[in-house]
DNA sequence: ATGAAAGCGCTAACAC
DNA sequence: GTGTTAGCGCTTTCAT
């Protein structure tokens, strides 16, 4: 920087004021500096940029894993979202561990991230508290909450295992099966379908809950062992596509007809959902919109400070959809 | 850092190397010092120890999308090797432009990103000049060149290609169609394709590249404006899975059947093709592997360069392996 | 084994 | 509009 200032004639806070502040400086200047930049091929070093000014221009994102395609989605629209705004974006998974979790939203903390971006409402108390009390932009994606951190967006797995229920028992089901991960925002939306069922008086049977990340053939697995718990199972809501699509599988081998004799509900309308036989009827969430928004929020409070405005906590409610096709 | 200091009765240096060269301070100072630390619930900022030291604990890697859950199972197996030897993950979106990935470029080295990762081994220009010059531990993958920047860890795509119309002659094929993105990688499996084919004196039947991300009714328009083109066409591969399942549902509504009246392959083996009906015959590449072999180079490249090691330019093949399934 | 001094490369106040 | 003066919070030498 000090070599591009005697180059442009000029002092090195011009240089950097060329360069983040433009409009204060005079044009002239301005174009002699970005002359002189381009000359010595000068590339300014961002580290140093953070630590004097404290403002790193990084988001740190934590999901549990980047090989369930509806986080990686939603990624693929924060950082795309991000980028465009001159942020960059940096990235933890957590294994759907909170205590990993943690020690990654410690380093973010340590890397002087400007705003968080962390994957459900569950979080080890610490970082909720320490989040809270540093005032960081935080948005919580993926589930809802009454009392987020700082924002929330997403939509509510309570809801969605109701509205399964609702929707099953409408098609005139009354023995129904869940097969779920073992993981929190899946046990949600097993409350949610538990609620709704025991409302009518009825229970559910569950299978043991699969250790992410789930495959084809837990879902297979898991149906035949619901059926071996209730040989009376109507339908089964999966708690991922890949499980539904391996509960497909299971009720094809045991010459199940699907829907007539077992209907499968999934969850979060991969590719695969629509594409195998019979179309696995699922429900859909918008993953990447949720990510462009979570990037936008955090935008918004990172500019919104700078015009003195003190935002407080919001829950943005993206819902969802069910998509109806062959299997239920 | 100073309030350490003081509550653990030393002075800042002291702490500094309690946290980064344990063994260079007496256990019982060390002893002190992580009590005052945790009393203090001091987080050390990174930023400045990475401006002192000039190491960054930071891997930037630039992929196309991370809508393709390939690259994002790259992204998954990188950002955990490199999480658990210390490392963080900077992330960039190049859409699958060179342009667009030499700006994240930039940005990265401005960031001093202590190494990089890059899809491919097609840049810009000037971005293979700079890394060269810059001696910057650089790893490319998805692709095999004899030129690499720095280290390529990947497959051939050419000769993925070539194994495709091998494998297809030999079952019979002789009029063989190619439905690919537009897209460089993709490009070179049909030029491997075509290589092999022209060698028996056969042509193949290309379809408009589809503009990333594909779809499957993308690989479903495809097969069809194919068949307009070539109503003989007996065998098409798919230069991802997702086209290769759309490229099914099209010979399903035609009343194609596969592999008989029609062969199809696809590629990257995604859950998808061993769930669809009928199921897909494929490439499999390890992706996974593929992002945690890009870490374990880097992480040896970075120590490396403290044992004065110089290290020359390497190729890694990981190979790819064709799953024989029902399609073709 | 520990400390003192000197930056790393930049930005934020203030002056001019 | 531009320059001057101080740091940002840490890690290096180099002494001791």
């Amino acid at each position: 920087m000090e070599d591009v200032a005697r180059e442009a004639g000029v002092a090195r806070v011009t240089v950097s004021r060329a360069l983040s502040h433009p409009d204060k400086v005079s044009p002239a200047t301005r174009a002699a500096v970005r002359a002189a930049i381009e000359r010595l091929g000068y590339v300014p070093n961002l580290t140093a940029g953070s630590l004097a000014s404290k403002r790193s221009r990084i988001i740190g994102a934590i999901v549990p894993t980047l090989c369930n395609s509806w986080f990686a989605d939603a990624m693929d629209g924060l950082a795309e979202t991000l980028g465009a705004a001159g942020y960059q974006l940096m990235l933890g998974q957590s294994g759907y561990h909170v205590d990993q979790e943690a020690g990654l939203v410690d380093a973010f903390l340590g890397r002087k991230v400007d705003g968080l971006v962390l994957t459900g409402v569950v979080h080890a108390p610490s970082v909720r508290e320490r989040l809270r009390r540093l005032r960081l932009p935080v948005v919580e994606i993926w589930d809802l909450t009454d009392d987020p951190i700082d924002t929330v967006v997403g939509f509510s797995n309570i809801l969605i295992g109701e509205a399964v229920a609702g929707y099953l028992l409408q098609c005139g089901h009354r023995q129904i099966g869940f097969i779920g991960a073992e993981e929190v925002r899946s046990d949600k939306r097993m409350q949610g379908l538990r609620q709704r069922l025991t409302a009518e008086g009825l229970g559910v049977t569950a299978a043991t809950p699969i250790t992410p990340p789930s495959t084809i053939e837990d879902g297979a697995r898991s149906l035949a062992e619901l059926l071996a718990l209730n040989p009376q199972l109507q339908a089964v809501f999966c708690s991922n596509d890949t499980l539904g699509v391996g509960a497909l599988f299971e009720c094809h081998r045991r010459g199940l007809r699907v829907p007539q004799d077992m209907a499968v509900v999934g969850f979060s309308d991969l590719a695969i959902a629509a594409a195998c036989v019979p179309a696995l009827t699922t429900v859909r969430v918008q993953s990447r919109e949720l990510g462009c928004r979570a990037a936008q929020v955090l935008l918004q409070r990172l500019n919104g400070a700078a015009t003195a405005e003190v935002p407080h906590p919001e829950v943005i409610d993206l819902g969802f959809q069910i998509i109806e096709r062959e299997s239920a």
